[in-house]
DNA sequence: GCACGTTATATTTTATAAAATATAACGTGC
DNA sequence: GCACGTTATATTTTATAAAATATAACGTGC
């Protein structure tokens, strides 16, 4: 099998707080310097990446990511302290959600056709 | 919190082989013995729920949902053995990794407003 | 041989998500 | 004070997913 994979969802009141999609924003968010670039990066529109972001700040406690406007460089965002928290403990909770069922995922994953 | 959960999916090739939806159609036919009753009881229409078991037989090696057509009944769908092997493989991965990562997930969804 | 409830399938309609487009406001550097 | 690249936002268009509707075929029981 060519790419098999967990894909883990923390879920709140029916919504996905955090996911795959929204970390991988927020590393890109970290690397690029801008919801604009990392939007690129992604193959994302900017609107849907800033609604994710928007979405992320509303839902938690404080800001993860910090815009600002304006500027030499036009403005730009970056990950707040406790953003790179919420990240890195979402990390956390994926990798080792996958190691603790990764030969028995494997295992079903053998079931399937192809591979 | 009201209502926090993970949401564990199976992606092979991009696209879902096994996730809480398919798992929950499968122990509704084996509840309701059809497609169509167990679909009604999940408020989905039936040609979702057919398509959807449609995907899962062709995806695995072996049919995980018996059709019948006509007879006195006229008609109905069990679960077979082996996809109830694959629906008592995926709960099973499902209970394992939430257990495992049930402290950090808490830990983490105590970061969000409200709840 | 007709009625029944179901599978299997196609087609059309509706709802939802995402992209595309547009624009104002911002603040620094020149 | 103008240019720049960005955030923030609204609106329109397009793509995608799901529901709704329709229909044929099936096989047993009566």
């Amino acid at each position: 099998m060519s790419n098999i994979k967990i894909k883990i969802q923390l879920v709140a009141n029916d919504s996905i707080a955090m996911g795959p999609g929204k970390a991988d924003l927020l590393e890109a968010i970290q690397q690029k310097g801008s919801i604009s670039a990392a939007a690129l990066s992604m193959g994302m529109s900017y609107k849907r990446a800033w609604d994710l972001v928007n979405t992320m700040n509303k839902s938690f406690k404080q800001a993860v990511v910090a815009t600002s406007v304006g500027g030499g460089k036009g403005g730009g965002a970056q990950i707040t302290e406790f953003g790179l928290q919420i990240l890195t403990r979402y990390r956390a909770i994926e990798a080792k959600a996958n190691l603790t069922v990764q030969v028995e995922t494997k295992v079903l994953m053998e079931l399937l056709l192809d591979n």
